[in-house]
DNA sequence: ATGAAAGCGCTAACAC
DNA sequence: GTGTTAGCGCTTTCAT
């Protein structure tokens, strides 16, 4: 049954009669197909406008055998990172008119099949998975329809995974505080076992043996909190007088935030004595801390675009392609890094 | 043109094919419509089991009517808040077996126009429109199927929207300063042209007058952030020596973490000398500060949950309700509230 | 340049 | 109990 609330749905035959032209006519005047008479196309839309048409989209669907539409999964949980890459997605997505069918996985590889299951049944056009755990997770697999996996990879190399540079996003930080003047440098991560921390860790450690006469002079991993970064203040701290860091790079801005209070709090002077970057170049973090972070920005929301505008190009037929494509991160400056002499 | 990547789509006529019954009764075998033989029954989900037939939705949409989708709508932009929002709203939904079509409305009446004619076009069940604004938002209008708006308000009073009691959570905060034995109170809020600032000063003030003994000792209006919080930390530091305060409420976690920094590095023990209570129970907020802050819970994602639970309800065909829904918030008990004597 | 007719895959009303 | 028949509202050949 049509629903109807109010007033019964206007369909393009009603637009058709109005306009005195078939249903046919009314379907190519109102997308631009076929060759019309101008004039009939112009009666046809204002019979459309006055009555006020609403083309059915589920009707087109079915009939097109195309959706326009694209599932969102997400592996976790919609979390702080979801959000700007949701935001990009739908940019690209908004561009070509489709649109966003949400799911939340939840971690829960039931609840994700389920959702996978649903999403498939809806003939959506292609499928975005996003998620950022530590390690790659496990593809959905083969489906008749484009999947790209944007922040968190899979673990099949024949999908695409778009995602950010945590490598090259470490060689900037580093690079930025050689290029202040720091050469004593100190790494304090996130949990050991995130494969973004490995990554940062190898950018890191390449950065500093292509710089003369700078070393690595600490690596300590704990967790993506303040309080982890205020310990590891401490800890750095405690190194013996002549063994001093004069830079240090983290894995987050929660931890770069946690360490620049602690060192502050320790009567250590960032930026002037020490020099700090962060990561993520998450706002309510970075300005909030005192002195505001310099920190290493991963575009999520550029990633957001690309794996949506990929996944249009797949789904209008191109090649999807494979393997990961790692998106360059950005150095976003603030008040911790550059030291005022 | 039906489309496939792979193998041509299975219909209902395969599976009844397979299962030698008819397509129509393939249909109540699968939905576990009418009177079916239950070997008959068992005939045909094995025969779709092994076609791995996939029902298309749209198919179904279209012959039934709905959708079992419905839109959610966002009138600022994708926030912090809206994360546990659209969490409840996935509870309730999903349990219905509906999916959520997303809408980024970013604050642009246009962009979000054009979202609702395309959420209308793809005939969605219902709309929940979110949002955090200062004031009311003005109503999407009246429409063929129900909406209703939750966290910010509608504009019409006969729109159902749900939100959280700003006023009572205020009250709550109050208490529980009183109850721990603090009497000369401030409340240091967000900026005044919000009305949940507003709400929650009505809040504050009945609950002190309730509170024999108690007064408040000073009101300020700022901006939702840690900044202002440390402004107001030294506002209150330079109140006249026997004209201070003992206990604050914030207006959000974040103006509470900034206060209670800059008590704390004044010297003034947070709970011990003063306590303080924020607003939101923002996880990240609450518990990086020191200590961490015993706050105000708006419950957010109970919030979804029962904004969509009253959709479904009224997509069931049930009455939808009008007027404002206030939620009771909760208080959330850390450190920064109860002091050690 | 326009109309007629078939069909997308499913459900539902009515036969048998 | 199960099959048959019409649609749901649109697009799209194919005639004209």
């Amino acid at each position: 049954m049509a629903s109807s609330r109010n007033e019964a749905a206007v369909t393009v035959r009603d637009v058709a009669q109005l306009a005195g032209v078939s249903p046919g006519t009314v379907s190519k005047a109102l997308n631009g197909q076929g060759q019309l008479r101008e004039e009939t196309r112009l009666r046809v839309q204002e019979a459309a406008e006055k009555l006020r048409f609403r083309p059915n989209q589920v009707a087109r669907s079915l009939s097109e055998g195309r959706t326009y539409t694209v599932g969102m999964l997400t592996s976790d949980s919609f979390g702080r990172f979801t959000l700007p890459l949701m935001e990009g997605i739908e940019d690209s997505l908004g561009a070509g008119k489709v649109s966003t069918l949400l799911c939340d996985g939840r971690g829960d590889p039931l609840r994700e099949r389920h959702y996978l299951d649903e999403l498939l049944n809806r003939r959506v056009d292609g499928i975005v998975v996003t998620g950022r755990r530590p390690d790659a997770r496990r593809s959905v697999g083969q489906l008749p329809i484009p999947v790209v996996y944007v922040l968190g990879r899979s673990d099949d190399p024949d999908d695409l995974t778009v995602t950010n540079d945590d490598e090259q996003g470490a060689r900037l930080a580093v690079e930025h505080l050689v290029a202040v003047g720091r050469t004593r440098l100190a790494y304090v991560s996130g949990p050991v076992h995130h494969l973004s921390t490995t990554l940062r860790l190898q950018g890191f450690e390449a950065a500093v043996a292509a710089a003369p006469g700078v070393e690595v002079v600490d690596v300590m991993a704990g967790h993506w909190s303040e309080a982890w970064g205020r310990t590891a203040a401490g800890m750095l701290l405690r190194r013996p007088q002549g063994d001093r860091v004069d830079g240090v790079f983290c894995g987050s801005d929660q931890i770069a935030r946690g360490l620049t209070d602690g060192l502050r709090e320790a009567g250590v002077g960032v930026p002037d004595d020490v020099s700090v970057v962060g990561f993520d170049n998450w706002d309510v973090m970075a300005e909030a801390a005192r002195p505001p972070l310099t920190t290493i920005d991963p575009n999520l929301v550029r990633l957001g675009q690309l794996s949506a505008s990929r996944l249009l190009g797949a789904i209008d037929g191109g090649e999807l392609g494979s393997g990961v494509v790692a998106q360059p991160c950005e150095l976003v400056l603030r008040g911790s890094s550059v030291p005022s002499t």
